[in-house]
DNA sequence: ATGGAAAATATCGTATACAAAAATAACATG
DNA sequence: CATGTTATTTTTGTATACGATATTTTCCAT
């Protein structure tokens, strides 16, 4: 719990957003804003500048701020720019992978194992999470490593949700098995397709799940 | 020249970061800053936000704001990125572009062609801006493009300097006919190939340019 | 009714003032 | 001399007020 006024602002609104209760075009007054988060319009804007920062606001110059929530083609468009981070990390990690993170990286394989076995998905969902981050670090450019992170959490509300589809959760642990071994045997094209892969099947149960829930067009 | 005071400290300390004056390390107070652009701290508190927002500045919670200049190593790894965005952009271009756009972009090139015969480096550097633009435009995929736009910003006061080394405008030439090619044959692993090494190749110049620069470790 | 001018209103950016928190300095005590 | 305590000063974060500018609304003339 951060002390800021600005920081809570910041993430009640993106909460807001992620949930549903600010709905995409909802106009984000100063004003009232200030009023429902009990503080002045100073914060305020300081929190609109980095949700504009951030993309999930835009500024119309003498018109207000208004909620952009990501629309189902921005979802899949982010998803396949995601699965090319993803996947330069792991050519990447193929050629420089030290010997220790790749003894953690197999520790985390075996940890999130272990989460299926006892059905634990919120486990396996942080378990995951550090596999992922694991490859992050083991890449070797810090650059990549923190624009894929932002990325991830960008869509970390929206995976959430498709690991709780049936079955998914062990067919991902299947993948994982499958990049680590591409890493070992520091074979960079196959961890970049696999992990691609795996990413985009996210992407596609997304998509399903989205079909699914919205009857609409 | 913007009317916004924030905007204007905002670029002013962008500028004097990029040509050196700031210094990596260089604390960014509030108040001298203020004084220094003849504003109040408003302002200045939102530029600084921007700032730390696109990574050129940390925020150290009680003790300051500090330039954070991109180092020579995180510059490399920027470059490492940037080609890997844009070889995906001219991959996706391969398979989607349209004829219309494709005619653009060979429009561009021609008019890149004419800067350099008429040795006009600023003309060839705006076109070839244009040029590449042309392609992201053509991935078909809106975030994608946003976010190389943005990296390539982020790069771009060191490729100006790159396009002025001798030679490397009509090489430069070169290479975006060969992209032009894979594209309009629709091979979209040539395309990607190319368009990695067209970066990568300015990336090592950047490497060349420094190392003449930089005389210490 | 419609086009347009003028008033009313909303929004935005900035300045300034104040309060809280933390770092630094000064100081006292063991 | 070290250490812990208190005071001072900086730095930050927030509130509020004000002026400028754009937008919307109202109202009048045609």
């Amino acid at each position: 719990m951060s002390s800021r006024a600005a920081t809570r602002v910041f993430q009640g609104v993106k909460e807001q957003i992620a949930t549903g209760q600010l709905k995409d075009g909802a106009k984000l007054d100063e004003t009232s804003l200030a009023e429902r988060f009990q503080v002045s319009r100073t914060p305020v804007r300081e929190a609109l500048l980095q949700l504009v920062g951030s993309g999930l606001a835009t500024q119309i110059p003498k018109r207000g701020c208004f909620v952009k929530a990501p629309s189902f083609r921005e979802m899949i468009e982010m998803f396949e720019v995601m699965s090319e981070l993803e996947g330069m990390c792991a050519r990447l990690a193929a050629r420089r992978i030290s010997d220790e993170q790749l003894i953690a990286l197999e520790q985390l394989n075996k940890e999130c194992e272990n989460a299926i076995e006892a059905n634990d998905s919120d486990l396996y969902y942080r378990k995951n999470v550090e596999f992922h981050e694991c490859i992050y670090s083991a890449c070797g450019n810090g650059f990549l490593a923190e624009e894929t992170r932002s990325l991830r959490r960008r869509l970390q509300s929206f995976r959430r949700l498709q690991l709780r589809v049936r079955g998914r959760m062990s067919q991902s642990l299947d993948e994982h098995s499958e990049i680590i071994e591409a890493i070992r045997s520091s074979d960079a094209d196959q961890a970049d397709r696999v992990s691609r892969q795996h990413v985009m099947i996210q992407g596609e149960r997304f998509n399903d799940l989205l079909a699914h829930i919205e009857q609409g067009p």
